[in-house]
DNA sequence: AATCAGCATTTGAACGATCAAATGCCATGG
DNA sequence: CCATGGCATTTGATCGTTCAAATGCTGATT
């Protein structure tokens, strides 16, 4: 029995007569080998292993959402025989130094990165090293958008608002939004699903305030609308959390709030929440680095239908 | 110049002549080298990387901990020059197969699992391949605990609330429990230091209730007794979630409650809470599987001395 | 001047797998 | 009976590094 002929029963069975991989199959399990990683990884120059940043603890109560991707695509992954390997790093600057050991280091095929924003360094860096990569989000500048060398997989945030701003105008037609001060991508984005389906009923009062991402300054900004609105659609569950204190300051303990990120504390307060599923997130990276099948790193293609994909989150609805 | 010197300038800078290194660094920095990370592994059998267990989102407030654990090993990891791979399982048994595919396959040098109990068959297993692991908690089992191949680190759970006893102390002599069902060394841990505290004081009536992990079951379970306390310790934020809502529901907004773990929400609700101090947690895994100061995993030494690391937590204060 | 110690550097082999090409085997057909 | 083709299996080379041992160099000692 030759070397060789076990490494086909292992990468290429299909071309190894059935009683000899039977045979060799026995023998396996029998001895219990296991190929070593490391040879495999040499040979092959692939390491079959995925990069992906852990952000630095910003104490959010919204940092599980990353954590939950995380989780994801480590199974999924899994699934399709990669590995995950985490990095992390407190600056673009610094990342980039660490993708640089990484990736020349062959320690990783491709990475995914999150948080991206327009003029992003790493991203640059990225395709001029011709490394593939995924980032969750997306990049925000226009002529990234419909750029196939940049994949990325991200949340369609006014569709969620669209859908709780819907739902909340069950509750009468004062439907008020709490999102971040104008300018970050994702904020203007779900501010607009709120907006859209508010205009598109032909509303023109329905108030709408900002605060940063902070339960306080969230809970100081709502209160002076909270009493003139029949229900409240935020940005976050951090903010959602701030209008619920301050639903509750005026006694308005059942103003039905949504909040963005289906957190344990939606859960625990009971207000509905836009689930952004990061599930779905994860099989979509996975689908743009490995094509819909595969189980290794394709090479970038450049067909611009698939450079990209929005999930649809869920909107959960709670009652109090 | 040869293969061996370069990789001697890289391994072992002090057997070369200074001015052949300078020369070596000087070429590596402008051909921007980096030594192939698999050929590496194969040939000395180390893989540098240390496998962590990411546990299935369970949705719980507290989850946050672990993360913020994942997190710090993460960085600390890095400055010893190792990797961190992390591994997705559903049960014990599912664990064992991932780990066991990671070990054989010399992807990692050691592991790093949490939650552990008493009989855990993970512990076993890892013992019996003869595995470095450390585990984040200890196993809860008698036998185990002075047990040197069974490397532990956990936070002293009885000293966070004993603190938050004595601190709660000031605001009167009925200080409540409220924790875990008996019979989870962590819970039965936590309310071991709040009932020292309690008894040394002479106390004999605070009230102690119990509740599983959730927060209206918490609610529900500190209702019965929030009127009659001056302060609520609690076996973790969850439920002191769950209390802060029972206050609330009395008119008692401003009663001091003391949660567990220092998560975003008792940083949102403002009630003081007991960090864990992952950091510290990371730092002493590193600690026992690679000394004080190595950059490689070390073999296992019988020390009863050093098997275990207890970290103090910190209490957290905060004003409402 | 030749020998030797001590250190710096180079050489050959090996880690365990896969790739590419060569070989062996069997049935078929001239 | 031997050549041919197609498929299964084996052989030789290679991935990039480090280990162990050999070699080369320098200066001090005999």
């Amino acid at each position: 029995m030759s070397r060789q002929t076990v490494s086909n029963v292992l990468n290429r069975p299909e071309i190894v007569r059935p009683e000899t991989r039977a045979r060799v199959d026995e023998v396996i399990s029998r001895l219990g080998y296991r190929r070593h990683a490391a040879a495999r990884r040499l040979r092959t120059l692939r390491s079959s292993t995925i990069g992906i940043h852990l952000d630095p603890y910003s104490g959010g109560i919204s940092g599980t959402v990353l954590d939950r991707f995380v989780h994801a695509l480590t199974e999924r992954a899994s699934d399709r025989g990669m590995r995950m390997l985490v990095y992390a790093a407190e600056s673009p600057d610094e990342e980039i130094q660490r993708l640089s050991e990484l990736i020349e280091g062959g320690e990783v095929d491709a990475v995914v990165i999150s948080g991206t924003f327009h003029g992003d360094p790493r991203t640059r860096w990225l395709r001029d090293k011709g490394v593939p990569f995924v980032s969750f989000g997306r990049p925000w500048g226009e002529d990234d958008v419909g750029d196939p060398a940049h994949l990325w997989v991200d949340v369609d945030g006014a569709s969620g608002t669209r859908d709780a701003t819907i739902h909340a105008l069950r509750h009468g037609p004062r439907v008020g939004f709490l999102g971040w001060p104008e300018g970050s991508g994702t904020g203007d984005d779900r501010a607009s699903g709120w907006h859209q389906v508010i205009t598109a009923h032909g509303d023109t009062g329905s108030p709408r305030v900002v605060a940063y991402e902070e339960v306080h300054a969230a809970r100081r900004a709502a209160e002076p609308v909270i009493e003139e609105v029949d229900a409240m659609v935020c940005a976050s569950d951090t903010l959602a959390f701030g209008a619920y204190l301050a639903a509750l300051a005026v006694g308005r303990r059942d103003l039905p709030i949504y909040g963005f990120d289906n957190t344990p504390v939606a859960e625990a307060l009971g207000f509905s929440s836009v689930e952004q599923r990061p599930e779905e997130v994860a099989k979509g990276v996975l689908e743009l680095l490995m094509g819909p099948e595969g189980s290794e790193v394709s090479p970038r293609r450049p067909s611009p239908g698939f450079a990209h994909v929005l999930v649809q989150p869920k909107l959960v609805v709670r009652q109090r």
